[in-house]
DNA sequence: CGCATTTGACCAGCGC
DNA sequence: GCGCTGGTCAAATGCG
């Protein structure tokens, strides 16, 4: 397994040519959606034979993320940041436990920042927090608190490191972005931005298939 | 008073 | 079967 590192200037992976951005560059759309979200079938297909027997497990990148780099060729325009030191790294998942029953998806994004919960242009109601094994930190658990949308997301603190937060999304959006000046997206991690850190990800889901030609 | 958050209880899956 | 853990529910509580 591996952590994509867009934050990290030096990082390159090899089986995913534009796998790095550079966090600092405030130009055009950031196009994560690609990369990200990825076709479940595939993740399914590739990795069900190996499975841990945790809820969910992580794709790898010599399969999942090879697969869905490979039906990418637009470049990455980059994503906007105020704060050079944001470490962004971004994971894919795939549930064990509902694959039988549903597909869904799952990003994680690994941020540093001193706030915890931060602005993602949706509105989130938060139902639950636990502690969590081996970890000081508490985890925290909210959904999507428009109507039909079952959307959820967790937050806790980066055990190894409390400067950093982990922020999974679980499922798809299927609404628009409450937020006024935000670009129409069903991506549940499409716009962040607040006063520690101002950084935005235009993941364009609901347009990706004509950008990729 | 309405809404969001808190928090203990409950449930399901898994390992032993 | 039992205990542990993660995830969810829902009543209680707090706040504007």
């Amino acid at each position: 397994m591996e952590d994509y590192d867009f934050g990290n200037p030096n990082y390159s992976n090899p089986n995913c040519a534009h796998s790095f951005v550079n966090m600092a560059t405030p130009t055009s759309d950031f196009m994560l959606s690609d990369y990200l979200l990825l076709d479940d079938d595939v993740i399914i297909d590739n990795h069900h034979q190996h499975q841990d027997q945790d809820s969910w497990s992580q794709s790898t990148e010599s399969s999942s993320l090879a697969a869905a780099s490979s039906n990418v060729n637009h470049e990455f325009g980059g994503a906007t940041t105020s704060n050079h030191n944001n470490n962004i790294k971004c994971k894919t998942y795939v549930s064990k436990r509902n694959k039988q029953v549903e597909a869904r998806q799952r990003v994680v994004f690994r941020t540093r920042s001193e706030q915890e919960v931060m602005d993602d242009g949706f509105k989130w109601r938060k139902y639950g927090k636990k502690p969590v094994k081996n970890s000081p930190n508490p985890r925290n658990y909210y959904k999507c608190s428009s109507v039909g949308c079952g959307v959820k997301k967790r937050v806790e603190r980066d055990a190894e490191d409390r400067s950093y937060v982990l922020t999974s999304y679980d499922g798809v959006h299927n609404h628009q972005i409450p937020s006024s000046n935000s670009y129409y997206t069903t991506s549940p991690f499409s716009i962040f931005h607040s006063n520690d850190i101002n950084w935005s990800l235009h993941a364009l889901t609901a347009n990706s298939s004509s950008s990729n030609s």
